[in-house]
DNA sequence: ATGGTTGAGGTTCAA
């Protein structure tokens, strides 16, 4: 029994619902975490997913920024949207579903990008981002009461060497520097959790989910980061049978910036 | 040399 999970930030989902019926109708995933929905929740188009058979939907969004989204073909619950930081951004949202008599948790975040600038004395966003790093060390993958978690989305964090293009290159680089990158694998330590991607892909391969929007050939250039990430409970671990980047879609027509990774299950 | 592109929602910010 295959349950597949997928994790896309689709930077505006009214814009490319037509990319996103491509994806489902070819993927057909049990389960779609989206990030960078920029709409507000009764802007969502609830019912180009339904249509697809994506008829149970949760929706944290804002008007213009951020928002995350978790579309699925069976049941899911909302658990909760927590705000990280207390600063009213809708960047987090975890449902709880069935799935072959496991309990399971999914958090759905989006991480703030940081700014530019890689020093929280002169740039408010980048201390944004390291507080909102700082919060979520506080997620555990196993919580005692038997349930199991994954946690997916759009962390801006590329954590290892091989997560980025040029690891020398990119270290005074926002979503590549030494406190940010030591504070995620801090999560992922303290937390207990499963890098689902590096399990299957260890380094030294070079992962990538982003491309940015100013190379002149992105493909060409090739100067990636792996900034989307997938992680479970270390029970869910042995049952991934397949991770897919499917980098294909960043050259779809009016692409987002990020391209979903997709993470199959055997139970 | 402080580039380059994209999206939302307005003539600018965030990424």
């Amino acid at each position: 029994m295959t349950f597949t999970l997928a994790t896309w930030n689709i930077n505006s989902v009214r814009l490319r619902m037509p990319i996103v019926a491509q994806f489902l109708t070819r993927f057909q995933p049990d389960i779609l975490c989206l990030q960078e929905i920029k709409c507000r929740d009764e802007e969502f188009p609830y019912e180009a997913f339904r249509a697809l058979g994506y008829v149970h939907m949760a929706v944290s969004g804002q008007k213009g920024y951020h928002g995350v989204a978790t579309v699925a073909k069976a049941k899911i619950d909302i658990h909760e949207t927590r705000d990280f930081c207390g600063v009213g951004d809708k960047r987090h949202l975890s449902v709880d579903f069935e799935h072959a008599g496991r309990n399971i948790r999914l958090h759905n975040f989006y991480v703030p990008a940081g700014g530019d600038e890689p020093d929280r004395t002169i740039n408010p966003k980048f201390g944004h981002k390291l507080d909102f790093i700082e919060e979520m060390r506080a997620m555990r993958a196993l919580d005692g009461t038997g349930r199991s978690s994954i946690l997916v989305g759009d962390l801006n964090i590329a954590p290892l060497e091989h997560d980025v293009w040029s690891h020398k290159q990119l270290l005074k680089i926002v979503s590549h520097t030494p406190v940010e990158t030591d504070g995620l694998k801090a999560v992922i330590a303290e937390g207990g959790w499963s890098d689902l991607m590096r399990e299957k892909f260890p380094e030294p391969q070079k992962l990538y989910t982003w491309w940015s929007y100013r190379a002149k050939d992105w493909d060409a250039a090739d100067k990636g980061r792996r900034l989307d990430h997938i992680w479970s409970s270390p029970d869910l671990a042995p049952h991934v049978t397949e991770i897919e980047i499917l980098r294909e879609a960043r050259g779809w027509a009016q692409p987002s910036d990020h391209v979903p990774v997709i993470a199959r299950f055997v139970f």
